[in-house]
DNA sequence: ACCATTTATCGTATATTTACGATATACTAT
DNA sequence: ATAGTATATCGTAAATATACGATAAATGGT
């Protein structure tokens, strides 16, 4: 039991809940808080300011990297890390949609 | 090792992170779908549309309306289920917020 | 009262997530 | 070359999520 059936939904559904399993942990969402605030996102700035260890920041940057929200560079011994605005933007927007979208579809059940 | 730090953040943060959790599977956003569509939100019309068993069904509702996302009437034996539309609204309006706040927060980094 | 139907919950197995320290890697500066 | 700094990755432990079948609970119909 337990194999995962995440693919036998749809597409639209999938990749929504993938941009949402992103943003699903406070510690991310503080992450693109702090990449947006400040003008240099390097990675030792987010982990002064996250209560965490920085193995774990790294971890949670990859995620958001993996989820296409965040796009890194290295610049010499640092990683420079910001918000791909293109992709937060498109979900963003897909959120919208769905919500538009089911609010649309509802009659008046309930 | 292991206890988990989502109380460490700041509120904003973990409740925007625990609708985005909520939503975090393809099925719950197919739930909510079905839910929208169908006048009559009967926990059995839903089993009937997604490729899951009626037990891992009640659990992804039941995660939705803990999450505030939806909600529940008993209607005889029947479940009654439909979306709580102001918390998916707040939801959505507070997904906006971020993305706007955000990008306007970003100067000029990368 | 009894049976069928519907749904929630329990028990369980497996997968994934979250967290940390330790280590490896890659570059800078001396 | 060597030392120092920054970051990614590895190994690992514990918590959570995902899925199922089995069972319990609650109602409706006969």
């Amino acid at each position: 039991m337990a194999i995962h059936k995440r693919e036998e939904f749809g597409k639209t559904e999938q990749e929504l809940a993938e941009f949402a399993k992103a943003l699903s942990h406070p510690a991310r969402i503080a992450i693109l808080k702090v990449l947006a605030q400040r003008n240099e996102c390097i990675c030792g700035d987010i982990v002064d300011e996250l209560p965490l260890a920085q193995s774990t920041v790294s971890q949670h940057l990859k995620e958001l990297k993996n989820a296409g929200l965040v796009q890194g560079t290295i610049d010499g011994p640092r990683s420079c890390y910001c918000i791909n605005w293109k992709a937060f933007e498109q979900f963003n927007s897909s959120m919208n949609t769905l919500f538009f979208k089911l609010k649309e579809d509802a009659a008046k059940c309930c």
